[in-house]
DNA sequence: CAGAGGCTATCGATCGATCGATCGAACGTC
DNA sequence: GACGTTCGATCGATCGATCGATAGCCTCTG
């Protein structure tokens, strides 16, 4: 078997939230997606709300641990904002369909089930957040109001994952570089773009995402 | 009868779609929020679905016909484009409810119901891509990827939607102003703020939106 | 080595609940 | 009596989830 029924479940699942929605997906849609019956799907989950849950919590710890393995030791906040744009973008470009269940349906979990979900979302802004207050502290970036800006730049971001297609005329480290191009000069940035190293988030990105980029 | 019945269920409908998701709305709940019989509903609608084109078509007319409004008689890219984003930013933090649906609910309508509403996104998008590329020809603005920055711009801004909120610290008329600095550096625009006249929007808004700016 | 027992993976059938939608009837107003 | 508005009752379809059963495989035992 290529790939395992566990597999097939979690990939129709990321597949149909991210297309049609969590309650526009049925479990029969589901099980015709994994190429199963509607009864052995919940050999491999609990209830739908638990894949969902699932799903969001492992997409969640990737993009966070790889965010904090690409700025470890990054003391410049310039270098580690822009390769927090980069990956954050990469991410968003390799793994639309993930990114999107993620971003789309929190809300439809039980409050039980958002709440740890909601504390990863807020660790890895804290990353971003980190980054912007240093180089306000700094004097590199200038912005009168840094936590409406994160999310500004956040929200950005996260949108590649909206409308970009493989297929169009950009390449990934051109949109990737672009995009820390456009957050540097959103916050005022005025020294030169410095080094922050877009091979190095390329790695992580094909690590984690299990892609090539 | 303080508000008619008719208003009711598009009230709901609004509220219910932006927080539940299409799908995750039902027809008792659309008519509990109303505050009439699930039966009773039917006579101020046709079917879900048309409901929810109906809303989409009034949202994106409405703004449509406010950024036309506002820029018109405009000749300076920088000024149309402050503008258009403050325009933006204040629809999507006035009406986030009837933002969100339009923004996130796009996918559930049927080809048939999609085409016209994506036509009018279309149109409104045009607005943006016309001010940044005759910004970009004129040397004001400074931009490799002008299609993407658009996309990005767009992104960004409607992000506002999903997290801004009257009681935050920020006034709507200084978030409007950050939005537009935030806009202008992104592209980088040289020249200085200029005279964007963001009370006329506050007026436009107010205006189309029915509520005080 | 035979075979009993258990474990994993899968399924068809079906559960009660809810879905979107429709019907005929009753209400009040002109 | 015609019209606009509202409703209770109900339709067939579909929902998420569970049931008991089966087929294949591994392990332990005599």
């Amino acid at each position: 078997m290529a790939v395992s029924s566990r597999e097939r479940v979690r990939a129709a699942a990321v597949k149909l939230f991210a297309t049609k929605g969590f309650h526009g997906t049925g479990i029969r849609d589901l099980a015709q997606e994994a190429e199963l019956s509607s009864a052995s799907l919940y050999h491999y989950m609990g209830t739908k709300e638990d894949l969902l849950a699932e799903i969001m919590h492992t997409a969640l710890n990737r993009l966070l641990d790889a965010a904090r393995e690409a700025t470890a030791g990054s003391t410049d906040p310039v270098a580690r904002l822009r390769t927090l744009v980069a990956l954050h973008v990469l991410a968003h470009a390799v793994g639309p369909a993930e990114t999107r269940v993620v971003d789309n349906e929190v809300d439809v979990l039980s409050p039980a089930a958002r709440e740890p979900v909601v504390a990863l979302r807020d660790a890895y802004e804290h990353l971003w957040a980190a980054a912007i207050d240093e180089g306000v502290a700094a004097g590199v970036f200038h912005t009168a109001h840094p936590a409406v800006t994160r999310l500004a730049l956040l929200e950005m971001c996260s949108g590649v994952a909206r409308w970009y297609s493989p297929r169009g005329p950009l390449a990934l480290d051109q949109l990737a570089e672009h995009y820390a191009d456009l957050a540097s000069r959103a916050l005022g940035c005025t020294s030169p773009p410095g080094v922050h190293d877009l091979n190095r988030c390329r790695e992580i990105v094909a690590k984690e995402w299990g892609v090539s980029v």
